[in-house]
DNA sequence: GGGCTACTTGCATATACACGCAAGTTTTGG
DNA sequence: CCAAAACTTGCGTGTATATGCAAGTAGCCC
């Protein structure tokens, strides 16, 4: 049996019932513990499944288990937060994708705010809700596990039939020749269709992010009209954003 | 059984439950006492839960100031949401509205279940999008704070575009004359279109509801295939929808 | 304060794991 | 087509982890 059959059966027996123990597989497939213990690290390492003692569970199930209050880099996130307040005005259509940084936009969105905001992240509108005079508009198709967000052609068409002011992103990666870009390709179908929906780009990312790429390209970097990291606007690493036409904040 | 998997399997009886004792857990998982409470202590130093003598509390149990009588609603809202369960077979396309008694439903689902969960409401979306082998659709349109429920045309034209095996409502009213009747007319007309769309209907409510009525009518007490509530299905409270030909669980 | 139950600690055992190595297999590059 | 290189796999060794048991301690309820 070839590594790559037997990885796949592995994976195969993971995501039909949730677990496997490594001497089930080993006795099975007829090879040694360590061969299967090898593969368990390769698969554990992609991210395709999560390796305990004994064996790996499906990736599904630690999801929940992330607590709002681990977020990566949390205080980064919140100043990216507070300056990206400051270009909501009361009455504007936002168009906001999903996110850690776009959930602590939302929770710090001022209580006296009227505006409405349009959304397929489950988190992000959860927070929206919460809030006493915002009005939530939410993207309905099916449910990414991975991102939390609706995505599909359905959310496609949606939002395609908005026109918003604003259209606020979390990227997951930004460089000066290929723009925006991410690692999903049906969030980034979502997120086209939100640039092309909106008068208004405004891109949140932490810095480590800047000058990175992704497999898939999301918009060029003119599409761009607003860059938000945790930085201050004249970091160096800032610049040539700055003078590709950008407004850094 | 693996570690972590024991684990998970504590914390989402804590989660149901509100509490667990450790001599239930070894009991039913087969292992020592002991292992039980190495558990226990992993994951109250995590912060999943608080551990206390003979048992565990879930976390968010202990600051909640829940007072009696909601304690007393949650019991009987969790005995329903069993019932209802068995009513849900795998590959079916269900629609389900909002409420507390859908939400432990969603949380009582089996973790093997493969099925297709259509709703409009965030919390039970949450819910939902937890468990790793439904798939959620979510209906989108504008969120009404009240019921955190998505309401209006476009929600209603989206639902009456499905057909879903089974529709499960949790219900604000019922009696013999009038059926179904709720206060909130936009949630109503999302109501209705559900049960429009569906082959079956499944109503939940607490005894406390049967036999009283709101200002607007959901549906004729004819539409109901099943009616579950906390009370067994020989209380003569029942008794008159048996003789209308529902099924009582 | 007595009796019960739960808890702590230390220890024994079985299993799982990491690491290095050697043999076999596949790929690469003349 | 052959040989070097890279990869794959299984085994032996030592270590780490998981679990149950036993004895003593602490906490709870009357």
């Amino acid at each position: 049996m070839l590594k790559r059959e037997r990885q796949a059966y592995i994976l195969h027996q993971v995501n039909l019932h949730n677990k496997v123990l490594s001497a089930d597989l080993s006795h099975h497939i007829n090879v040694s513990d360590d061969t299967i213990r090898r593969d368990l690290q390769e698969l554990a390492e992609s991210g395709k499944l999560i390796k305990v003692h004994g064996g790996a569970l499906s990736p599904s199930f630690h999801h929940g288990n992330q607590s709002s209050r681990e977020i990566y880099s949390y205080t980064q996130k919140k100043i990216i937060a507070q300056k990206a307040v400051s270009l909501v005005q009361d009455g504007m259509f936002i168009l906001t994708g999903g996110g850690t940084t776009i959930i602590e936009l939302a929770r710090v969105l001022p209580s006296q705010l009227h505006a409405t905001f349009i959304s397929g992240s489950i988190p992000a509108i959860y927070e929206y809700m919460n809030h006493p005079n915002i009005d939530v508009i939410v993207i309905g198709d099916k449910i990414s596990k991975n991102s939390k967000i609706t995505v599909g052609l359905e959310a496609i068409s949606r939002i395609r039939s908005l026109r918003a002011d604003l259209c606020i992103l979390g990227i997951n990666a930004i460089n000066l020749e290929n723009g925006v870009s991410d690692n999903d390709w049906e969030v980034v179908q979502i997120k086209k269709a939100m640039i092309e929906s909106s008068k208004k780009l405004v891109c949140l990312t932490i810095s480590e992010k800047i000058n990175s790429q992704q497999p898939i390209q999301v918009c060029d970097i003119q599409k761009i009209d607003t860059l938000i990291t945790e930085l201050p606007p004249d970091d160096p690493l800032l610049e040539p954003y700055i003078k590709a036409g950008i407004t850094v904040l």
